[in-house]
DNA sequence: CTAGCTTCCTGATAGC
DNA sequence: TGCTATCAGGAAGCTA
């Protein structure tokens, strides 16, 4: 499942082979992939569009185009965006195929099918779902004690709940939270009302330095990402704990336990981040 | 505002 | 071997 530093890794890849292509013909295999407009008139205004440059905000990217139009993706779980050879097999699951006027081809592979795609004129405002109401980037300065304080102070959900609330940090979802609140020294399921001032600034610091790790590791090539490998975490190995119940805390040895908090799997160490309760 | 549940999907894996 | 059940998860939508 990509989060931040994968779909930054996918537009860092993606940006130089679309830039200046012109898009010839688009096919789409399975209309539900896309959530507006309607998929016939999204293939009609995607043809002949230039592409301008790629953008990512949060878990989102929009493919920039010279007219002003836009085409912003989700990839949710399992969304791959690709750049092939026209002539290059082709994946079960590929609900998307935009020829490129360069003879490569922009591909869209999906096996759960989650991912969306919205196309907008210059004159449209965002109508994403999520996206006007998208929190804080992670390396925003903005993110301070004090905003993730005033903003979750006074709940009483899990924090772990809270980081996946991409209307107060954009970006953070299973991997990261865990690796952010291990990083924290703060057990998942506690409760935001429950955190002191030492936790927010704690929390502040961890999740700008935890990200820019995860996106600093994640150095997938364009041969591997094509070959499949980007659809596995190139980063796994260097995790500290998500996935890796059973096995030793990094820092202390302990065995790393595992629990559902909020209805997401969660690990972390129980002696690096006591429950307080 | 909260907790808790369901939906969307397929593939991997566990149990029989 | 082949069947069924369970689980994984981002985000929205629903109920109470």
């Amino acid at each position: 499942m990509p989060e931040l530093p994968e779909v930054e890794t996918i537009r860092r890849i993606i940006e130089p082979q679309l830039a200046g292509q012109t898009i010839l013909h688009v096919t789409i295999n399975n209309p539900q992939i896309v959530a507006y407009p309607e998929a016939e008139a999204f293939e009609k205004l995607l043809t002949g569009q230039m592409v301008k440059g790629i953008s990512r905000r949060g878990k989102f990217l929009t493919v920039h185009f010279e007219s002003g139009d836009r085409m912003t993706l989700h990839l949710r779980m399992t969304g791959q965006l690709l750049v092939t050879p026209s002539d290059y097999p082709v994946e079960k699951h590929t609900h998307l195929v935009a020829e490129l006027s360069g003879g490569r081809q922009i591909r869209y592979v999906d096996v759960r099918r989650f991912g969306r795609f919205w196309y907008l004129k210059a004159c449209e405002p965002d109508i994403v779902t999520g996206r006007e109401q998208l929190g804080l980037e992670p390396l925003d300065d903005a993110l301070t004690a004090d905003y993730l304080k005033i903003r979750l102070g006074g709940r009483r959900k899990a924090i772990k709940e809270m980081l996946h609330d991409q209307s107060i940090v954009a970006g953070i979802g299973n991997i990261y939270s865990d690796e952010v609140l291990f990083a924290a020294g703060i057990y998942p399921g506690t409760k935001c009302d429950a955190l002191s001032d030492a936790d927010w600034q704690c929390l502040a610091i961890k999740i700008s330095t935890i990200i820019l790790w995860g996106i600093e590791t994640n150095q997938t090539t364009p041969e591997e990402y094509l070959a499949g490998k980007g659809k596995e975490y190139r980063n796994t190995p260097v995790l500290r704990v998500y996935g890796r119940a059973g096995r030793p805390c990094t820092t202390c040895g302990q065995t790393i336990e595992k629990a559902t908090i909020g209805g997401r799997t969660s690990c972390y160490c129980p002696n690096c981040q006591r429950n307080p309760l």
